[in-house]
DNA sequence: GGGGTGGATTCATCTGATGATTGCGCCTAC
DNA sequence: GTAGGCGCAATCATCAGATGAATCCACCCC
């Protein structure tokens, strides 16, 4: 086992034991690297790895503090690796994605009564984006999007997809969705989807989720969301 | 921006562009350290860190190279940050783990005609639990369990669960769930079904699920499947 | 032709030093 | 007495150089 792994391996399981809790600060850099019996160089590769996986944050003049550990903040790392994938595994990606967020439709709708503030964000995420069809200047179908509606459209995309995770109630699960439908990923499906002429159509689709979230419609929720994301599959298909 | 993010934004912008593909060898430390306007100790940070997450893999004497990027290799990290949400999400894990694996049973039964080789061994894997049962000395219920039969069991288990979701032929999701179901998480849940005296029960459910799978009765698998997790969920709120 | 051996290459680790940033106590001015 | 500014100490960030360990590969001997 490398010095490096010794490193991770010991504060993780300090963290762990309970010796280390969310926001305590860890010991300084030479007290550390003597502990665990290494360098100060392969004391510092073991936590800026840790560092990345969003483990634990350090500021300089400050120290090296454990994270919250929020489930957001650890899966974040897992959407870099999404990119990573590039075209061989995207359509596995997405099939996934489509699971979770039927899901989400799911537990949304259960939760619609006690979620009111998250389901007024998608309300207007989905405001936001009906303004933007409404007033662009180009006509649906248009090869010359404008830009900057496109990259509005996706914020909003953005917006309902998230606060529809929030909604859901399940931390673990909304952070697993954003991981998974990462940015670029996204703003190549948006740009598919927006060469297709299909972005009114999407807003349709996500106005029906809705709909079918705030009346507590679980079963249509569900389905909803699936079949929305089943069309944009399609179009990772044909145009991905 | 550190210089260490430096380091690893452009590793993982060569990979994204292609000028570095899984299996290439990077330059030398020295060289790309130059490229990068780093010194070593700082490239060797950000190397490290993506050695972490599974992107690169360095060998002392040889070289570091790009990995398959495989979706196993590049979850596994996230197993690691599983551990960490401690008790605080154990429930919220679950869920999103019976979620995805209510799906592993659908494909799998989906894809049973061409997934032989991975059922049979699910099948191994329920026959060895099975024998466990069979063969073990103190009767069930018994709150002195046999450690190596507790083990066993727990094996069995995972190896089912892992047979099961390379029959659903999406890797993307098996490297989902096997990061989920962690070993140590497992390792707890399977000491609460023993103590309960449920772990003959765990087999029943297990057989009814690869009944269906093997039947190509999707909408059969799934829901036993679902069951079966719901029931480990009932263990983890009451002896979680 | 096959196997062993040596050198060259490359990563692994350590040590020491310097700069940048932050936090905090003290001191001064009002 | 209080508020604001200043300086010092602590801490991380980064660099440079040197040594050890593991691997690869070509060469040589048999």
């Amino acid at each position: 086992m490398s010095r490096t792994d010794r490193v991770v391996d010991g504060i993780t399981a300090m963290i762990l034991d309970g010796s280390l809790a969310p926001g305590d600060r860890l010991p300084v850099e030479k007290d550390l690297a003597a502990t665990l019996g290494v360098s100060r160089g392969s004391l510092r590769e073991g936590v800026r790895a840790l560092s990345v996986l969003g483990v634990v944050d350090s500021r300089q003049g400050d120290g090296t503090y454990v994270t919250s550990l929020d489930p957001s903040l650890l899966v974040a790392p897992l959407g870099l690796v999404v990119e990573l994938q590039g075209a061989g595994h995207a359509l596995h990606v997405h099939t996934v994605r489509r699971m979770l967020e039927t899901e989400v439709a799911g537990l949304a709708a259960s939760n619609a009564a006690g979620a009111g503030e998250a389901l007024a964000r998608a309300r207007a995420a989905l405001d936001s984006s009906a303004a933007t069809l409404a007033a662009r200047t180009s006509p649906a179908g248009g090869a010359a999007e404008d830009p900057a509606d496109h990259e509005a459209l996706l914020e909003a995309d953005i917006a309902f997809h998230r606060a529809l995770a929030e909604a859901a109630a399940n931390p673990v699960l909304g952070a697993l969705v954003e991981a998974l439908a990462g940015r670029t990923a996204r703003h190549r499906l948006w740009r598919g989807i927006a060469q297709a002429g299909a972005d009114e159509r999407t807003q349709d689709e996500h106005e029906a989720v809705l709909d079918a979230v705030l009346a507590g419609d679980t079963e249509r929720a569900r389905v909803r969301m699936a079949a929305h994301l089943l069309e944009v599959e399609d179009f990772l298909r044909a145009h991905g």
